[in-house]
DNA sequence: ACAAAAGTGTTGTCCTTACACCCATGT
DNA sequence: ACATGGGTGTAAGGACAACACTTTTGT
């Protein structure tokens, strides 16, 4: 039979984690800082090594919670991404990197430990090609994957910072109209009656748009 | 530092390999006889446990080649799926599962080894549900991806084979017209000016497809 | 009144699907 | 001749982008 003999290269998870600030109007990564050997002090994104027979999304937010102080339950939602597995990218030695996205309510978590997604500086390991990998995987998601997009907005949210996280994430801001309607083709997506208050700067007061109960 | 003790999960890969056979006119799916213990004489997914530092890929030609009796030069690409971790997929203990496609080059590879797509039998551990939850993916990398896509049809094909392939993976049909108009949306894909033999029963002799020498 | 920003309606451009018709081959 | 099946042209529908114009706020 197959011997079972433990020569696989480790499995370590490493997160992209977004959250949406809409105060500052901007989507942040979640960044750490490493605290012990490989690249101490160095800013990497949060990962834990996988532990045997955990699942990915649980391993996705241990490192959430330990390594950017989250709670438990402001994580809400996570996926997979891309495998990594170049042999040198550790240098204690060859690990195998799963990358998840998980989105993190938005709520106070102050501190440097959040950097607006265009504007995150150099990463230990091969963090850097990661996030430049993953990103257009994170633009494709944004209003095709339901539990990501509601994740990321929460359950109600209004037109205005549907705007600022389709900028933060495709790299433009879309027409008003043009996004409306998009999102009136989002399954379970719905307008509802209400207006939020309108900008500092004033403006029109934008639509609230909820989530459907579920069908 | 983080200690590194051996506690992750094993990693497996398993591969979704892919044939096209242009005689039966079909896509195929290559099946392994398990010959060892769990699960022994039963159909599988080709795959192999993941050496200490060793590439996906080179895992995936080394159970396409070994469990499928497939030369190494004859795998033409290969690409990552799906990641698998439920801790209980495997009852020799938990064992993450990578889950890859391999296009395989058209060929004498005659056996029971290969069956048609649509036409998979139950298979050990969770490689059912492995082979459905990846068909989609597969389905949406035909004429998007052209490594996938001209691994599967290798260098030169016709519009009747096209037609084929693109039945056996999503389902129905084309019309010719409209396939034609979509192979020339995709990079790379030029039309030549000969013509290949007709079919057996007749009908108008298909163009040849070619992809380009490189940009 | 003015600026700012969301909402409405309209238009044009793709891409996709569908189908009527033509063309080249085998029997 | 006729069946088979690819190739050509054309047209309807939806998705998407762009923009003129209107509405509702703050200053």
């Amino acid at each position: 039979m197959d011997t079972p003999r433990v020569e696989s290269s480790l499995v370590s998870v490493d997160v992209l984690a977004l959250r949406f600030d809409p105060d500052a109007r901007v989507v942040l990564l979640g960044i750490a800082t490493r605290a012990h050997d490989p690249f101490a002090g160095a800013r990497a994104l949060p990962g834990v090594l996988l532990g045997r027979g955990e699942r990915l999304r649980d391993a996705a937010v241990r490192a959430v919670t330990g390594k950017l102080g989250v709670a438990g339950d402001a994580v809400t939602a996570v996926g997979q991404l891309i495998t990594f597995d170049e042999p040198s990218r550790d240098p204690r030695g060859p690990t195998l990197s799963v990358a998840l996205w998980a989105t993190v309510a938005s709520g106070r978590h102050e501190g440097p430990r959040w950097v607006p997604l265009d504007q995150v500086p150099p990463l230990a390991f091969d963090h850097s090609r990661i996030v430049a990998d993953c990103r257009p995987l994170l633009r494709d998601r944004l209003w095709r994957d339901p539990a990501f997009t509601a994740g990321l907005l929460g359950p109600e949210f209004t037109t205005a910072q549907a705007l600022d996280v389709t900028e933060a994430l495709t790299g433009d801001r879309p027409y008003p109209a043009n996004l409306g309607r998009t999102m009136d083709r989002v399954p379970g997506l719905k307008r509802t009656a209400r207006h939020a208050a309108a900008l500092p700067k004033g403006g029109r007061p934008p639509l609230v748009w909820r989530w459907d109960p579920t069908p």
